[in-house]
DNA sequence: TGCAATACCTTGAACCTCGAGGTATTGTGG
DNA sequence: CCACAATACCTCGAGGTTCAAGGTATTGCA
């Protein structure tokens, strides 16, 4: 069968990967989300409602995460928690990306031929 | 109008920086350029021709880079160069991913709520 | 009362990538 | 001589993501 190699989409889950690392560190509701990528990596990265609530429901589906209404400030919230199955994905997550960074750095800045010596 | 901020689709054009990379270094053909990804990166990323020959095309048409059939050990191939207009573009292109890995990267490991001290 | 902010959600279009398939040529083993 | 693997090019359809926009409802303030 031709050897299934190639990545599974390698850039996919980013938006997952950040979301469920900001769970992780502490429990948080959608619109809040939204914002706390955008105000911690300086806008550099924006998820809009329309990726970050479909991810969630995602999330929650495969019991990466629970989520209990809660209400704050008069201000009904649906807050989520990462479970342990959560947090076993957060590390493959995390784990692939960092590889991929690295492939790609090394790429960029170590161009140059090197013999590999015996 | 809710201000159009967000990125531009942050993830994509990861071949095309790829690519264009590969490229500046030396001028490559196609076939070339799938098997030196993969070899390169360890195999960690792994792009098909399905991505590869239609990103070659497209940045050709853009002026990016330009091609020119040769013949090297009795097999045809078509050979591509960057162009300056590439060259700068690779520049961007780069930047972009330095410091969307950066912004990744800082989510991932300092996570830890920092006083800003002045 | 009206508007902005909070808070949830869905949908359609656009975009990429993947995987498979198609053509043609060259070199090699039987 | 033939078949097959490797080289080398290319395209297409399916599937998955993200984006932008819109929709609903509540709260607080002017």
């Amino acid at each position: 069968m031709a050897a299934r190699d190639s990545n599974p989409n390698f850039m996919n889950g980013v938006p997952e990967l950040l979301i469920l690392r900001l769970l992780q560190q502490e429990d948080m509701y959608g619109y809040e989300i939204v914002q706390a990528i955008r105000s911690r990596t300086d806008a550099v990265i924006a998820v809009g409602e329309g990726v970050v609530y479909p991810v969630l429901h995602g999330l929650e589906r495969d019991g990466a995460i629970t989520s209990r209404r809660r209400t704050v400030n008069s201000r009904s919230r649906i807050y989520y928690s990462v479970t342990s199955a959560g947090s076993h994905r957060l590390a493959d997550l995390s784990e692939a990306w960092t590889n991929l960074a690295a492939a790609i750095q090394e790429m960029l800045t170590g161009g140059q031929r090197e013999q590999v010596i015996l």
